[in-house]
RNA sequence: GGACGGAUGGCUGAGUCUGGUCGAAGGCACCGGUUUUGAAAACCGGCGACGUGGUAACGCGUCCGGGGGUUCGAAUCCCUCUCCGUCCGCCA
């Protein structure tokens, strides 16, 4: 959410933005309750203060007669402190309402559009997409060849869009996790594995709407608990709060966890198998920095994101988001998108990854904050952060683009160690 | 899950029985100064956050784990939740 005095004293920029990420909010009116309640928090301010001065008086009071009539008095001033301070309340109220609806600034090179067709590519990856010398198959039709992934089973424990993993794949998947998190913590990425349940107010913190007809959370009955969409929400409530010393930034953080998406009203073809699923593991990093340091951290997280697909020999291109497709908290995002052979007619690109700065956005609401030695105050830190591998899409990407004519699937040498084969589904030899 | 005990500023720790003089003693740490060739020690002074008004000095308001209540007034009394100890039960 953004500063309320920065709203009212940007109203114009503010509302331009809303416009270009095509989000309609109506900042004027937040404006004007804003001015009000201004003037009416200093009234409460003044009544608070008589009041206390008059109950201050009741304690040296000489006697018990002077005492009574004090009450009488300090009693009514506390009366109209009381429903002025309700008044302010209920005006505040329907700020943070409106608030809450104003996304975030976005950074000045961001491309300007309100959708996703203006997204901009930024740069491609080490590797280039492979020429077939066969026809390939997609990862479902892979992964359905050798019982590695089983739609059906899923379906019928917990229902339609949740899966079994099997066999070779599991150790794949384990893989890219260990893989990464080495990877990660010799970046100086703190390995963490987070609750996948976080409360509904962590939730909201982040940036999303946990209940609601818009929903993309699953959330539980009778409790103010849902299951998390991405451990980016508990990485991000574990902050909540607190104040950091500013020597301690950045701080990096990996998590993982289970992701829980309804994904309502998301199907077809472009989100056949496991591209769109209810529940995926998820290698994300956080990190907590100092406004100075988060646009050249945002730069040092797209960059970790690039050398772990580089590394997996997946092609990709790297692509700026657009004003219109960053959602709220983003200040700037990049998506890395990979070559998925099976996908649509003869391939396309397919979401694996996505880095955001959503610079003070996040830990205004979760109340994170930094100080600097020996000077007053504190101020709101910047969060960001970045998938390092969405396991169900890397799964993909790795299956598509490194299958072989006989349905085999080459590993990737970055992880054949943790996998114990350089080949998977080869049928032996007889 | 049951029974007690606890939660106070950066840390430690008084205050809670007996409500007002408590935004909160003392100590540690930290910062500035005196002293010293320099340092240590000693001594003197300073030292929370947020909001609000003001160019500023500064004023005012809020905050003693969270929420609610009693009262003119709550760190202090009552209810409730969370967390941390200790003992018991159960368990991977």
């Amino acid at each position: 959410m953004l500063d309320r005095k920065y709203i009212v004293e940007n109203v114009e920029a503010v509302k331009q933005n809303c416009a270009n990420r095509n989000i309609t909010v109506d900042v004027d009116r937040l404006v004007e309750l804003e001015v009000q309640r201004r003037g009416k928090l200093q009234l409460v301010q003044d009544l608070n203060t008589q009041s206390n001065a008059e109950s201050k008086k009741i304690g040296q009071a000489k006697d018990s007669e002077e005492r009574e009539s004090l009450k009488v008095s300090a009693r009514a001033l506390r009366e109209q402190k009381d429903s002025a301070q309700a008044e302010h309340d209920l005006i505040d109220r329907e700020i943070k309402e409106i608030q809450l609806q104003v996304p975030n600034m976005a950074h000045a090179e961001c491309p300007v559009g309100v959708d996703d067709k203006s997204n901009l590519e930024l740069a491609r990856g080490k590797h280039t997409c492979r020429e077939f010398d066969f026809s390939p198959l997609d990862h479902l039709e892979i992964g359905e060849k050798h019982d590695w992934i089983d739609f059906e089973g899923g379906s019928r424990t917990t229902g339609n869009g949740f899966y079994f993993l099997k066999g070779d794949l599991v150790m794949l998947d384990l893989a890219i996790q260990q893989f990464a998190m080495v990877e990660l913590s010799k970046r100086g990425f703190t390995p963490t594995i987070t609750p996948d349940l976080a409360q509904d107010s962590v939730l909201e913190g982040i940036g999303f709407m946990p209940r609601g007809p818009e929903t993309q959370i699953y959330s539980i009955e009778n409790m103010n608990l849902s299951l998390i969409g991405t451990s980016e929400i508990t990485l991000g409530g574990l902050y909540s709060g607190k104040t950091i010393a500013e020597t301690d930034l950045p701080i990096r953080l990996c998590g993982i966890s289970h992701c829980y998406r309804t994904e309502a009203g998301a199907a077809g073809r472009a989100s056949r198998g496991l591209y769109r699923v209810h529940q995926f593991t998820k290698i994300e990093m956080f990190v907590f920095a100092s406004p100075e340091q988060s646009d050249s951290m945002h730069e040092e997280l797209r960059q970790i994101e690039c050398d772990l697909f580089d590394a997996i020999g997946v092609p990709y291109r790297v692509v700026d988001t657009a004003t219109g497709d960053l959602g709220g908290p983003a200040y700037r995002k990049y998506d890395l998108e990979a070559w998925m052979p099976g996908r649509g007619e003869s391939g396309e690109w397919g979401e694996v990854t996505s880095t955001s700065n959503c610079t003070d956005y996040q830990s205004r609401r979760l109340n994170i904050r930094y100080k600097v030695k020996d000077k007053k105050g504190t101020h709101f830190v910047h969060t960001l952060n970045g998938t390092a591998f969405a396991l169900s899409r890397a799964l993909i990407s790795i299956l598509e683009n490194h299958q072989n004519a006989d349905g085999s699937v080459n590993v990737p040498e970055c992880l054949q160690a943790w996998v114990g084969k350089s080949v998977i589904g080869q049928v032996p030899a007889i």
